[in-house]
RNA sequence: UCCAGCGUAGCUCAGUCGGUAGAGCAGGCGGCUGUUAACCGCCGGGUCCCUGGUUCGAGUCCAGGCGCUGGAGCCA
């Protein structure tokens, strides 16, 4: 008899009779041997497919196999003669599950970005999606149990808004029964609501950006987590993000070690991220900036080039605080020390990857809020609600955001977030 | 929205000075080897993105359009 065993179970059954099911990968093939690649989405492995090993018919029929072919297969597991450590499946029985009605689309030779994309349902069995998929997923587990551990209780946020919170331009208008209604951008204001009744808060969700941009840290729909914390100052959403950051990075080091060889990804540099990260003033980013010959003056903004400028001087992610008040929203709350800073924070991850994090202490004075939303030209009566937060018992609070398709791009040093989703929206793609 | 580059076989690409279309991979057939993106031989495979223009002749030059890619602004 034999065990039905996934791939990733192999090594503990060294010696056994076991039956596997998967996809063909690749094939290689001579005149009394066939090797076949097959994958089952907990790792691939080879199936040694002898001549004298299976019925003439059965060994015949392995010469036919194409890619992506499903497959039953029983065999008897073997260490590898070459490779130790590895072990592989001296097959005695292969049978087909379902036949592909053509050639498989994507062959393990180099493709075109667009033609991946258009074929991203069928890329994602590639062992390097398989990889980011994984990692992904770990990531986000790592997120939820930081902040699970921490006292923090989930709160989702809506995905419909009545309301654009900073400007109407990026936001992707819906007809909600007759009247406009918005995709979230972010759910920051429901978390300071629900920082008021639970404390500690967090929401983890998709967001929408109809921003018009076409850059390898852009999407049009993407994943956020937002913490928001009652009597929490920025020194302490500056600690929260670092831990965190830290938590992630260990996590995944600890489980994802075989994805991240997968993906070549240089783990030395992640290995350094650790406690303490560099706090830097945006005066003083500035200041860094003007000695590397940049001409960005106080209230510019920080924009990539300069970004990775500044982060390229550290071996682990940066936090700039402190931004001028008038190039950051409404609700961040103004530098009781510096009439000109907001009390806010970008983290930005090293190797060119930029900001992942944007945080900050929200403005909590119902007077200074109100005079705020009305120069920045928003309608009043939309944020009623909002300023019962701080008609009712208003407190210090902070928080962040941290796009989850980043920091996926960041720890697995991809090219552009595209693949870190699974299936990205942007601004020329909707599907698959 | 703006700037730059690209568009040729199923895929990745080459195509010189404007002269009538090429490789590798994939597919099919055969061979061979405990093979590792296996290898060797043979075969089939084209709306050269579209429209118009220049020319005896356009994949190649020009104009417009469409699509893709990267970047800027904006952001996570």
């Amino acid at each position: 008899m034999s065990t039905l065993v996934s791939v990733a179970e192999l090594p503990a059954h060294v010696g056994e009779s076991v039956t596997l099911r998967g996809w063909l990968y690749n094939k290689r093939s001579g005149k009394n041997v066939h090797f076949l690649e097959v994958r089952d989405g907990s790792g691939t492995t080879q199936v040694v497919v002898g001549a004298s090993d299976v019925s003439a018919e059965a060994f015949a029929e392995c010469d036919g196999l194409t890619q992506e072919t499903s497959l039953s297969i029983t065999g008897t597991v073997h260490a590898h003669p070459k490779r130790p450590g590895v072990v592989e499946v001296h097959g005695t029985g292969v049978t087909v599950i379902g036949r592909p009605s053509g050639e498989f689309p994507i062959s393990p030779k180099e493709h075109g970005t667009d033609f991946l994309m258009d074929h991203r349902h069928l890329w994602l069995r590639s062992k390097r999606q398989h990889a980011i998929l994984r990692v992904r997923h770990t990531i986000i587990k790592a997120v939820r149990d930081f902040f699970d551990g921490r006292g923090f209780t989930l709160v989702d946020a809506p995905i419909f808004t009545p309301n654009a919170c900073e400007g109407t331009s990026t936001l992707f208008e819906t007809d909600y029964h007759g009247d406009p209604a918005f995709l979230t951008q972010s759910g920051q204001l429901y978390m300071e609501a629900a920082a008021a009744a639970v404390g500690k808060a967090y929401c983890f969700g998709p967001t929408f950006r109809a921003e018009k941009s076409k850059t390898r840290r852009h999407l049009a729909e993407f994943w956020m987590v937002e913490p928001e914390v009652a009597f929490l100052d920025l020194a302490g959403d500056m600690e929260l993000a670092e831990d965190m950051l830290v938590f992630i990075v260990e996590r995944v080091l600890a489980e994802r070690r075989a994805e991240l060889a997968v993906l070549e990804r240089d783990v030395s540099k992640l290995e350094s991220v650790k406690k303490p990260f560099p706090r830097i003033t945006y005066e003083e980013a500035i200041g860094v900036l003007a000695k590397a010959g940049n001409p960005a003056k106080y209230g510019d903004d920080i924009g990539g080039d300069e970004e990775t400028l500044i982060s390229s001087a550290y071996d682990r992610p940066v936090m700039v605080h402190r931004y001028p008040r008038e190039i950051k929203a409404f609700y961040m709350k103004g530098d009781p020390d510096d009439p000109r800073a907001a009390l806010c924070v970008d983290v930005l991850a090293p190797e060119g990857y930029g900001e992942i994090i944007g945080g900050g202490q929200r403005e909590d004075d119902l007077e200074i809020l109100t005079r705020k939303i009305q120069e920045h030209r928003l309608p009043l009566e939309a944020f009623q609600w909002y300023f019962d937060l701080r008609r009712y018992g208003s407190f210090p609070h902070a928080g962040f955001g941290m796009g989850i398709e980043r920091c996926v791009a960041w720890i697995c040093k991809l090219p552009h977030v595209r693949e870190t989703i699974p299936f990205p929206r942007m601004l020329n793609r909707l599907s698959p």
